[in-house]
DNA sequence: TCAGATCATTCAGTTCAGCTTAACGGTTTC
DNA sequence: GAAACCGTTAAGCTGAACTGAATGATCTGA
């Protein structure tokens, strides 16, 4: 019978491309998944890998392999969620999500599920998206909270499951004496000559950004930068430029200087999603997070 | 991760209904079985097993575990299924299979793939239907050709697909100068008095003869034995009773003084049914029995 | 064009998970 | 109440699977 950890070795290979990195992933040496493999290969009578060069590519049937081991895992899930249900062993939810998704939905959220069962255990984790879906596919965390972005690719893997959880509209901050402060909403196209206050490059609020000014056709001027809201805000309340924030990222109370304008567009929209592993689905947390998110965006 | 080697102990265990059981169809001892489910057990988080007197019963975690996990073991032979088709490795089929069963359906059907697939390797196991239902599940074997019956409860069993393969009716052997021999058909009410050629205590087909008389009101009365079919003509045509045949044991020719008649009853029928095991289901196999099957009854 | 880097595989040596053996306590049976 | 039986535990051992070093093949950049 196939070996279920022979399984998973050639799929962190068809995930990470390279017999190294599957073995960086699986901590081992290159060696043992090579050798892993070659008994698979053989057990199955199939050869599983071929040279490409100096790397190797899986052969059609260790393609066909990999979509069966991954009904086999998420079976093996389903049965272990189902068991940590019954268990008496208290349940440990580990909850990944950017940083705003934390403040304003997994927060809230993991009161309501700690009020209802004061025995769980949680751990949050504040990563960005991609890293939330690795660590949710290397099993280090449970849930999920990410943005849907389309160069996503592990938003289509079959062992992780997606659900939406809500959409966001953005808003323009503006330093309150702007001479856009006093309209009802602001056009993307009005902010083009304006100075942007921006997140530290590489943060994924700073490239969403300048993805929606792209979008409506320039590139955002901005020599302030700063890594979180508090901060952007602090420097847009003293005159230092403008910037966008998605609904999530508005504070509760808006400091003093700033204005809050809804864009006149409705395109520049965030949604962000729910992953889980194929089943692992975790209703009651999944349910927590919608509730919370329908407060924010009902 | 759930370990699948243990939950097919699990699985042995929750067949066999003791630890020592279960370690002997696995090879084990029992010391073995009990260390793996004590670690099946922390690793979940739940017993799954109770002491009830000097034995163990599987706990509900226990029973919903063994359900999953049937789920994951189809998908396994889904897998290895698909993979052989794939294989250039040439396939063995292992085939087992009642005597009359592998006369008249198993050899014909063989042939037909033989002559389809000369590289496949064949082999043939004549086993009561018991005993194959068994080894299917211990994998010693692929393909089963067995009998319905009531009490036959591996064929309710999750991880054994059954399909119908053929049904017959019961013929009665008369010596051919016996006062019922030129009838057009005989009626069972007719045999109550008749001596019967018997198979052997133990056999299916003695079972199933008796079962029908008793089903008919009367206990056959019969000193004589014989284990196969042609022994049990031999005797009826040299006068030494009656007998009840299914259409598998009527062979293609008849001997000299004994002739056949239909029962005049149409309820004494015969069921055979094709099993395999969920997910491995070579399907050429069973179209080829099938097949076999249906120009034997149209 | 060649040296150095990278990658997968092979082989020998080692380690530890998981087995067996032996001993024990509880339960049933005669 | 002794003997048989069953499951669990403890101790020790074995082999499957890992590491590490060596090899060959390939790619890259100077």
């Amino acid at each position: 019978m196939l070996d279920v950890r022979q399984l998973r070795t050639l799929r962190a290979l068809a995930d990470h491309g390279t017999v190294s990195a599957a073995a960086e992933a699986l901590y081992l040496t290159p060696s043992a998944v090579s050798q892993q493999l070659a008994v698979l290969s053989k057990s199955t009578g199939c050869e599983l890998l071929e040279r490409r060069g100096r790397n190797v590519v899986l052969t059609e049937a260790a393609r066909v392999l990999v979509t069966h081991a991954d009904v086999v895992f998420a079976q093996l899930e389903r049965a272990q969620s189902e068991l940590r249900a019954i268990s008496p062993v208290p349940m440990t939810v580990r909850i990944a999500g950017f940083p705003t998704a934390i403040m304003a939905v997994v927060a809230p959220a993991m009161r309501v599920l700690r009020d209802a069962h004061p025995e769980w255990g949680f751990e949050v984790a504040d990563t960005e998206s991609e890293d939330s879906v690795a660590h949710l596919i290397d099993g280090s965390v449970d849930v999920a909270v990410v943005m849907a972005a389309p160069n996503r690719p592990l938003l289509g893997d079959p062992r992780i499951k997606i659900l939406p959880l809500l959409e966001e509209i953005y808003h323009a901050a503006l330093p309150a004496g702007h001479r856009l402060a006093g309209a009802e909403h602001v056009s993307l196209t009005d902010l083009v000559q304006e100075p942007f206050v921006l997140a530290a490059e590489g943060l994924s609020c700073h490239d969403q950004v300048t993805a929606i000014c792209a979008d409506a056709g320039f590139q955002p001027r901005g020599r302030y930068r700063a890594t979180d809201f508090g901060a952007v805000l602090a420097l847009i309340a003293n005159g230092f430029g403008v910037t966008l924030l998605p609904t999530l990222g508005v504070p509760l109370q808006v400091p003093e200087g700033v204005v809050l304008l809804p864009l006149k567009e409705d395109w520049p929209r965030r949604v962000s999603l729910i992953a889980v592993r194929s089943g692992a689905e975790y209703p009651e947390v999944i349910a927590a997070l919608t509730a919370a998110a329908a407060k924010l965006v009902p």
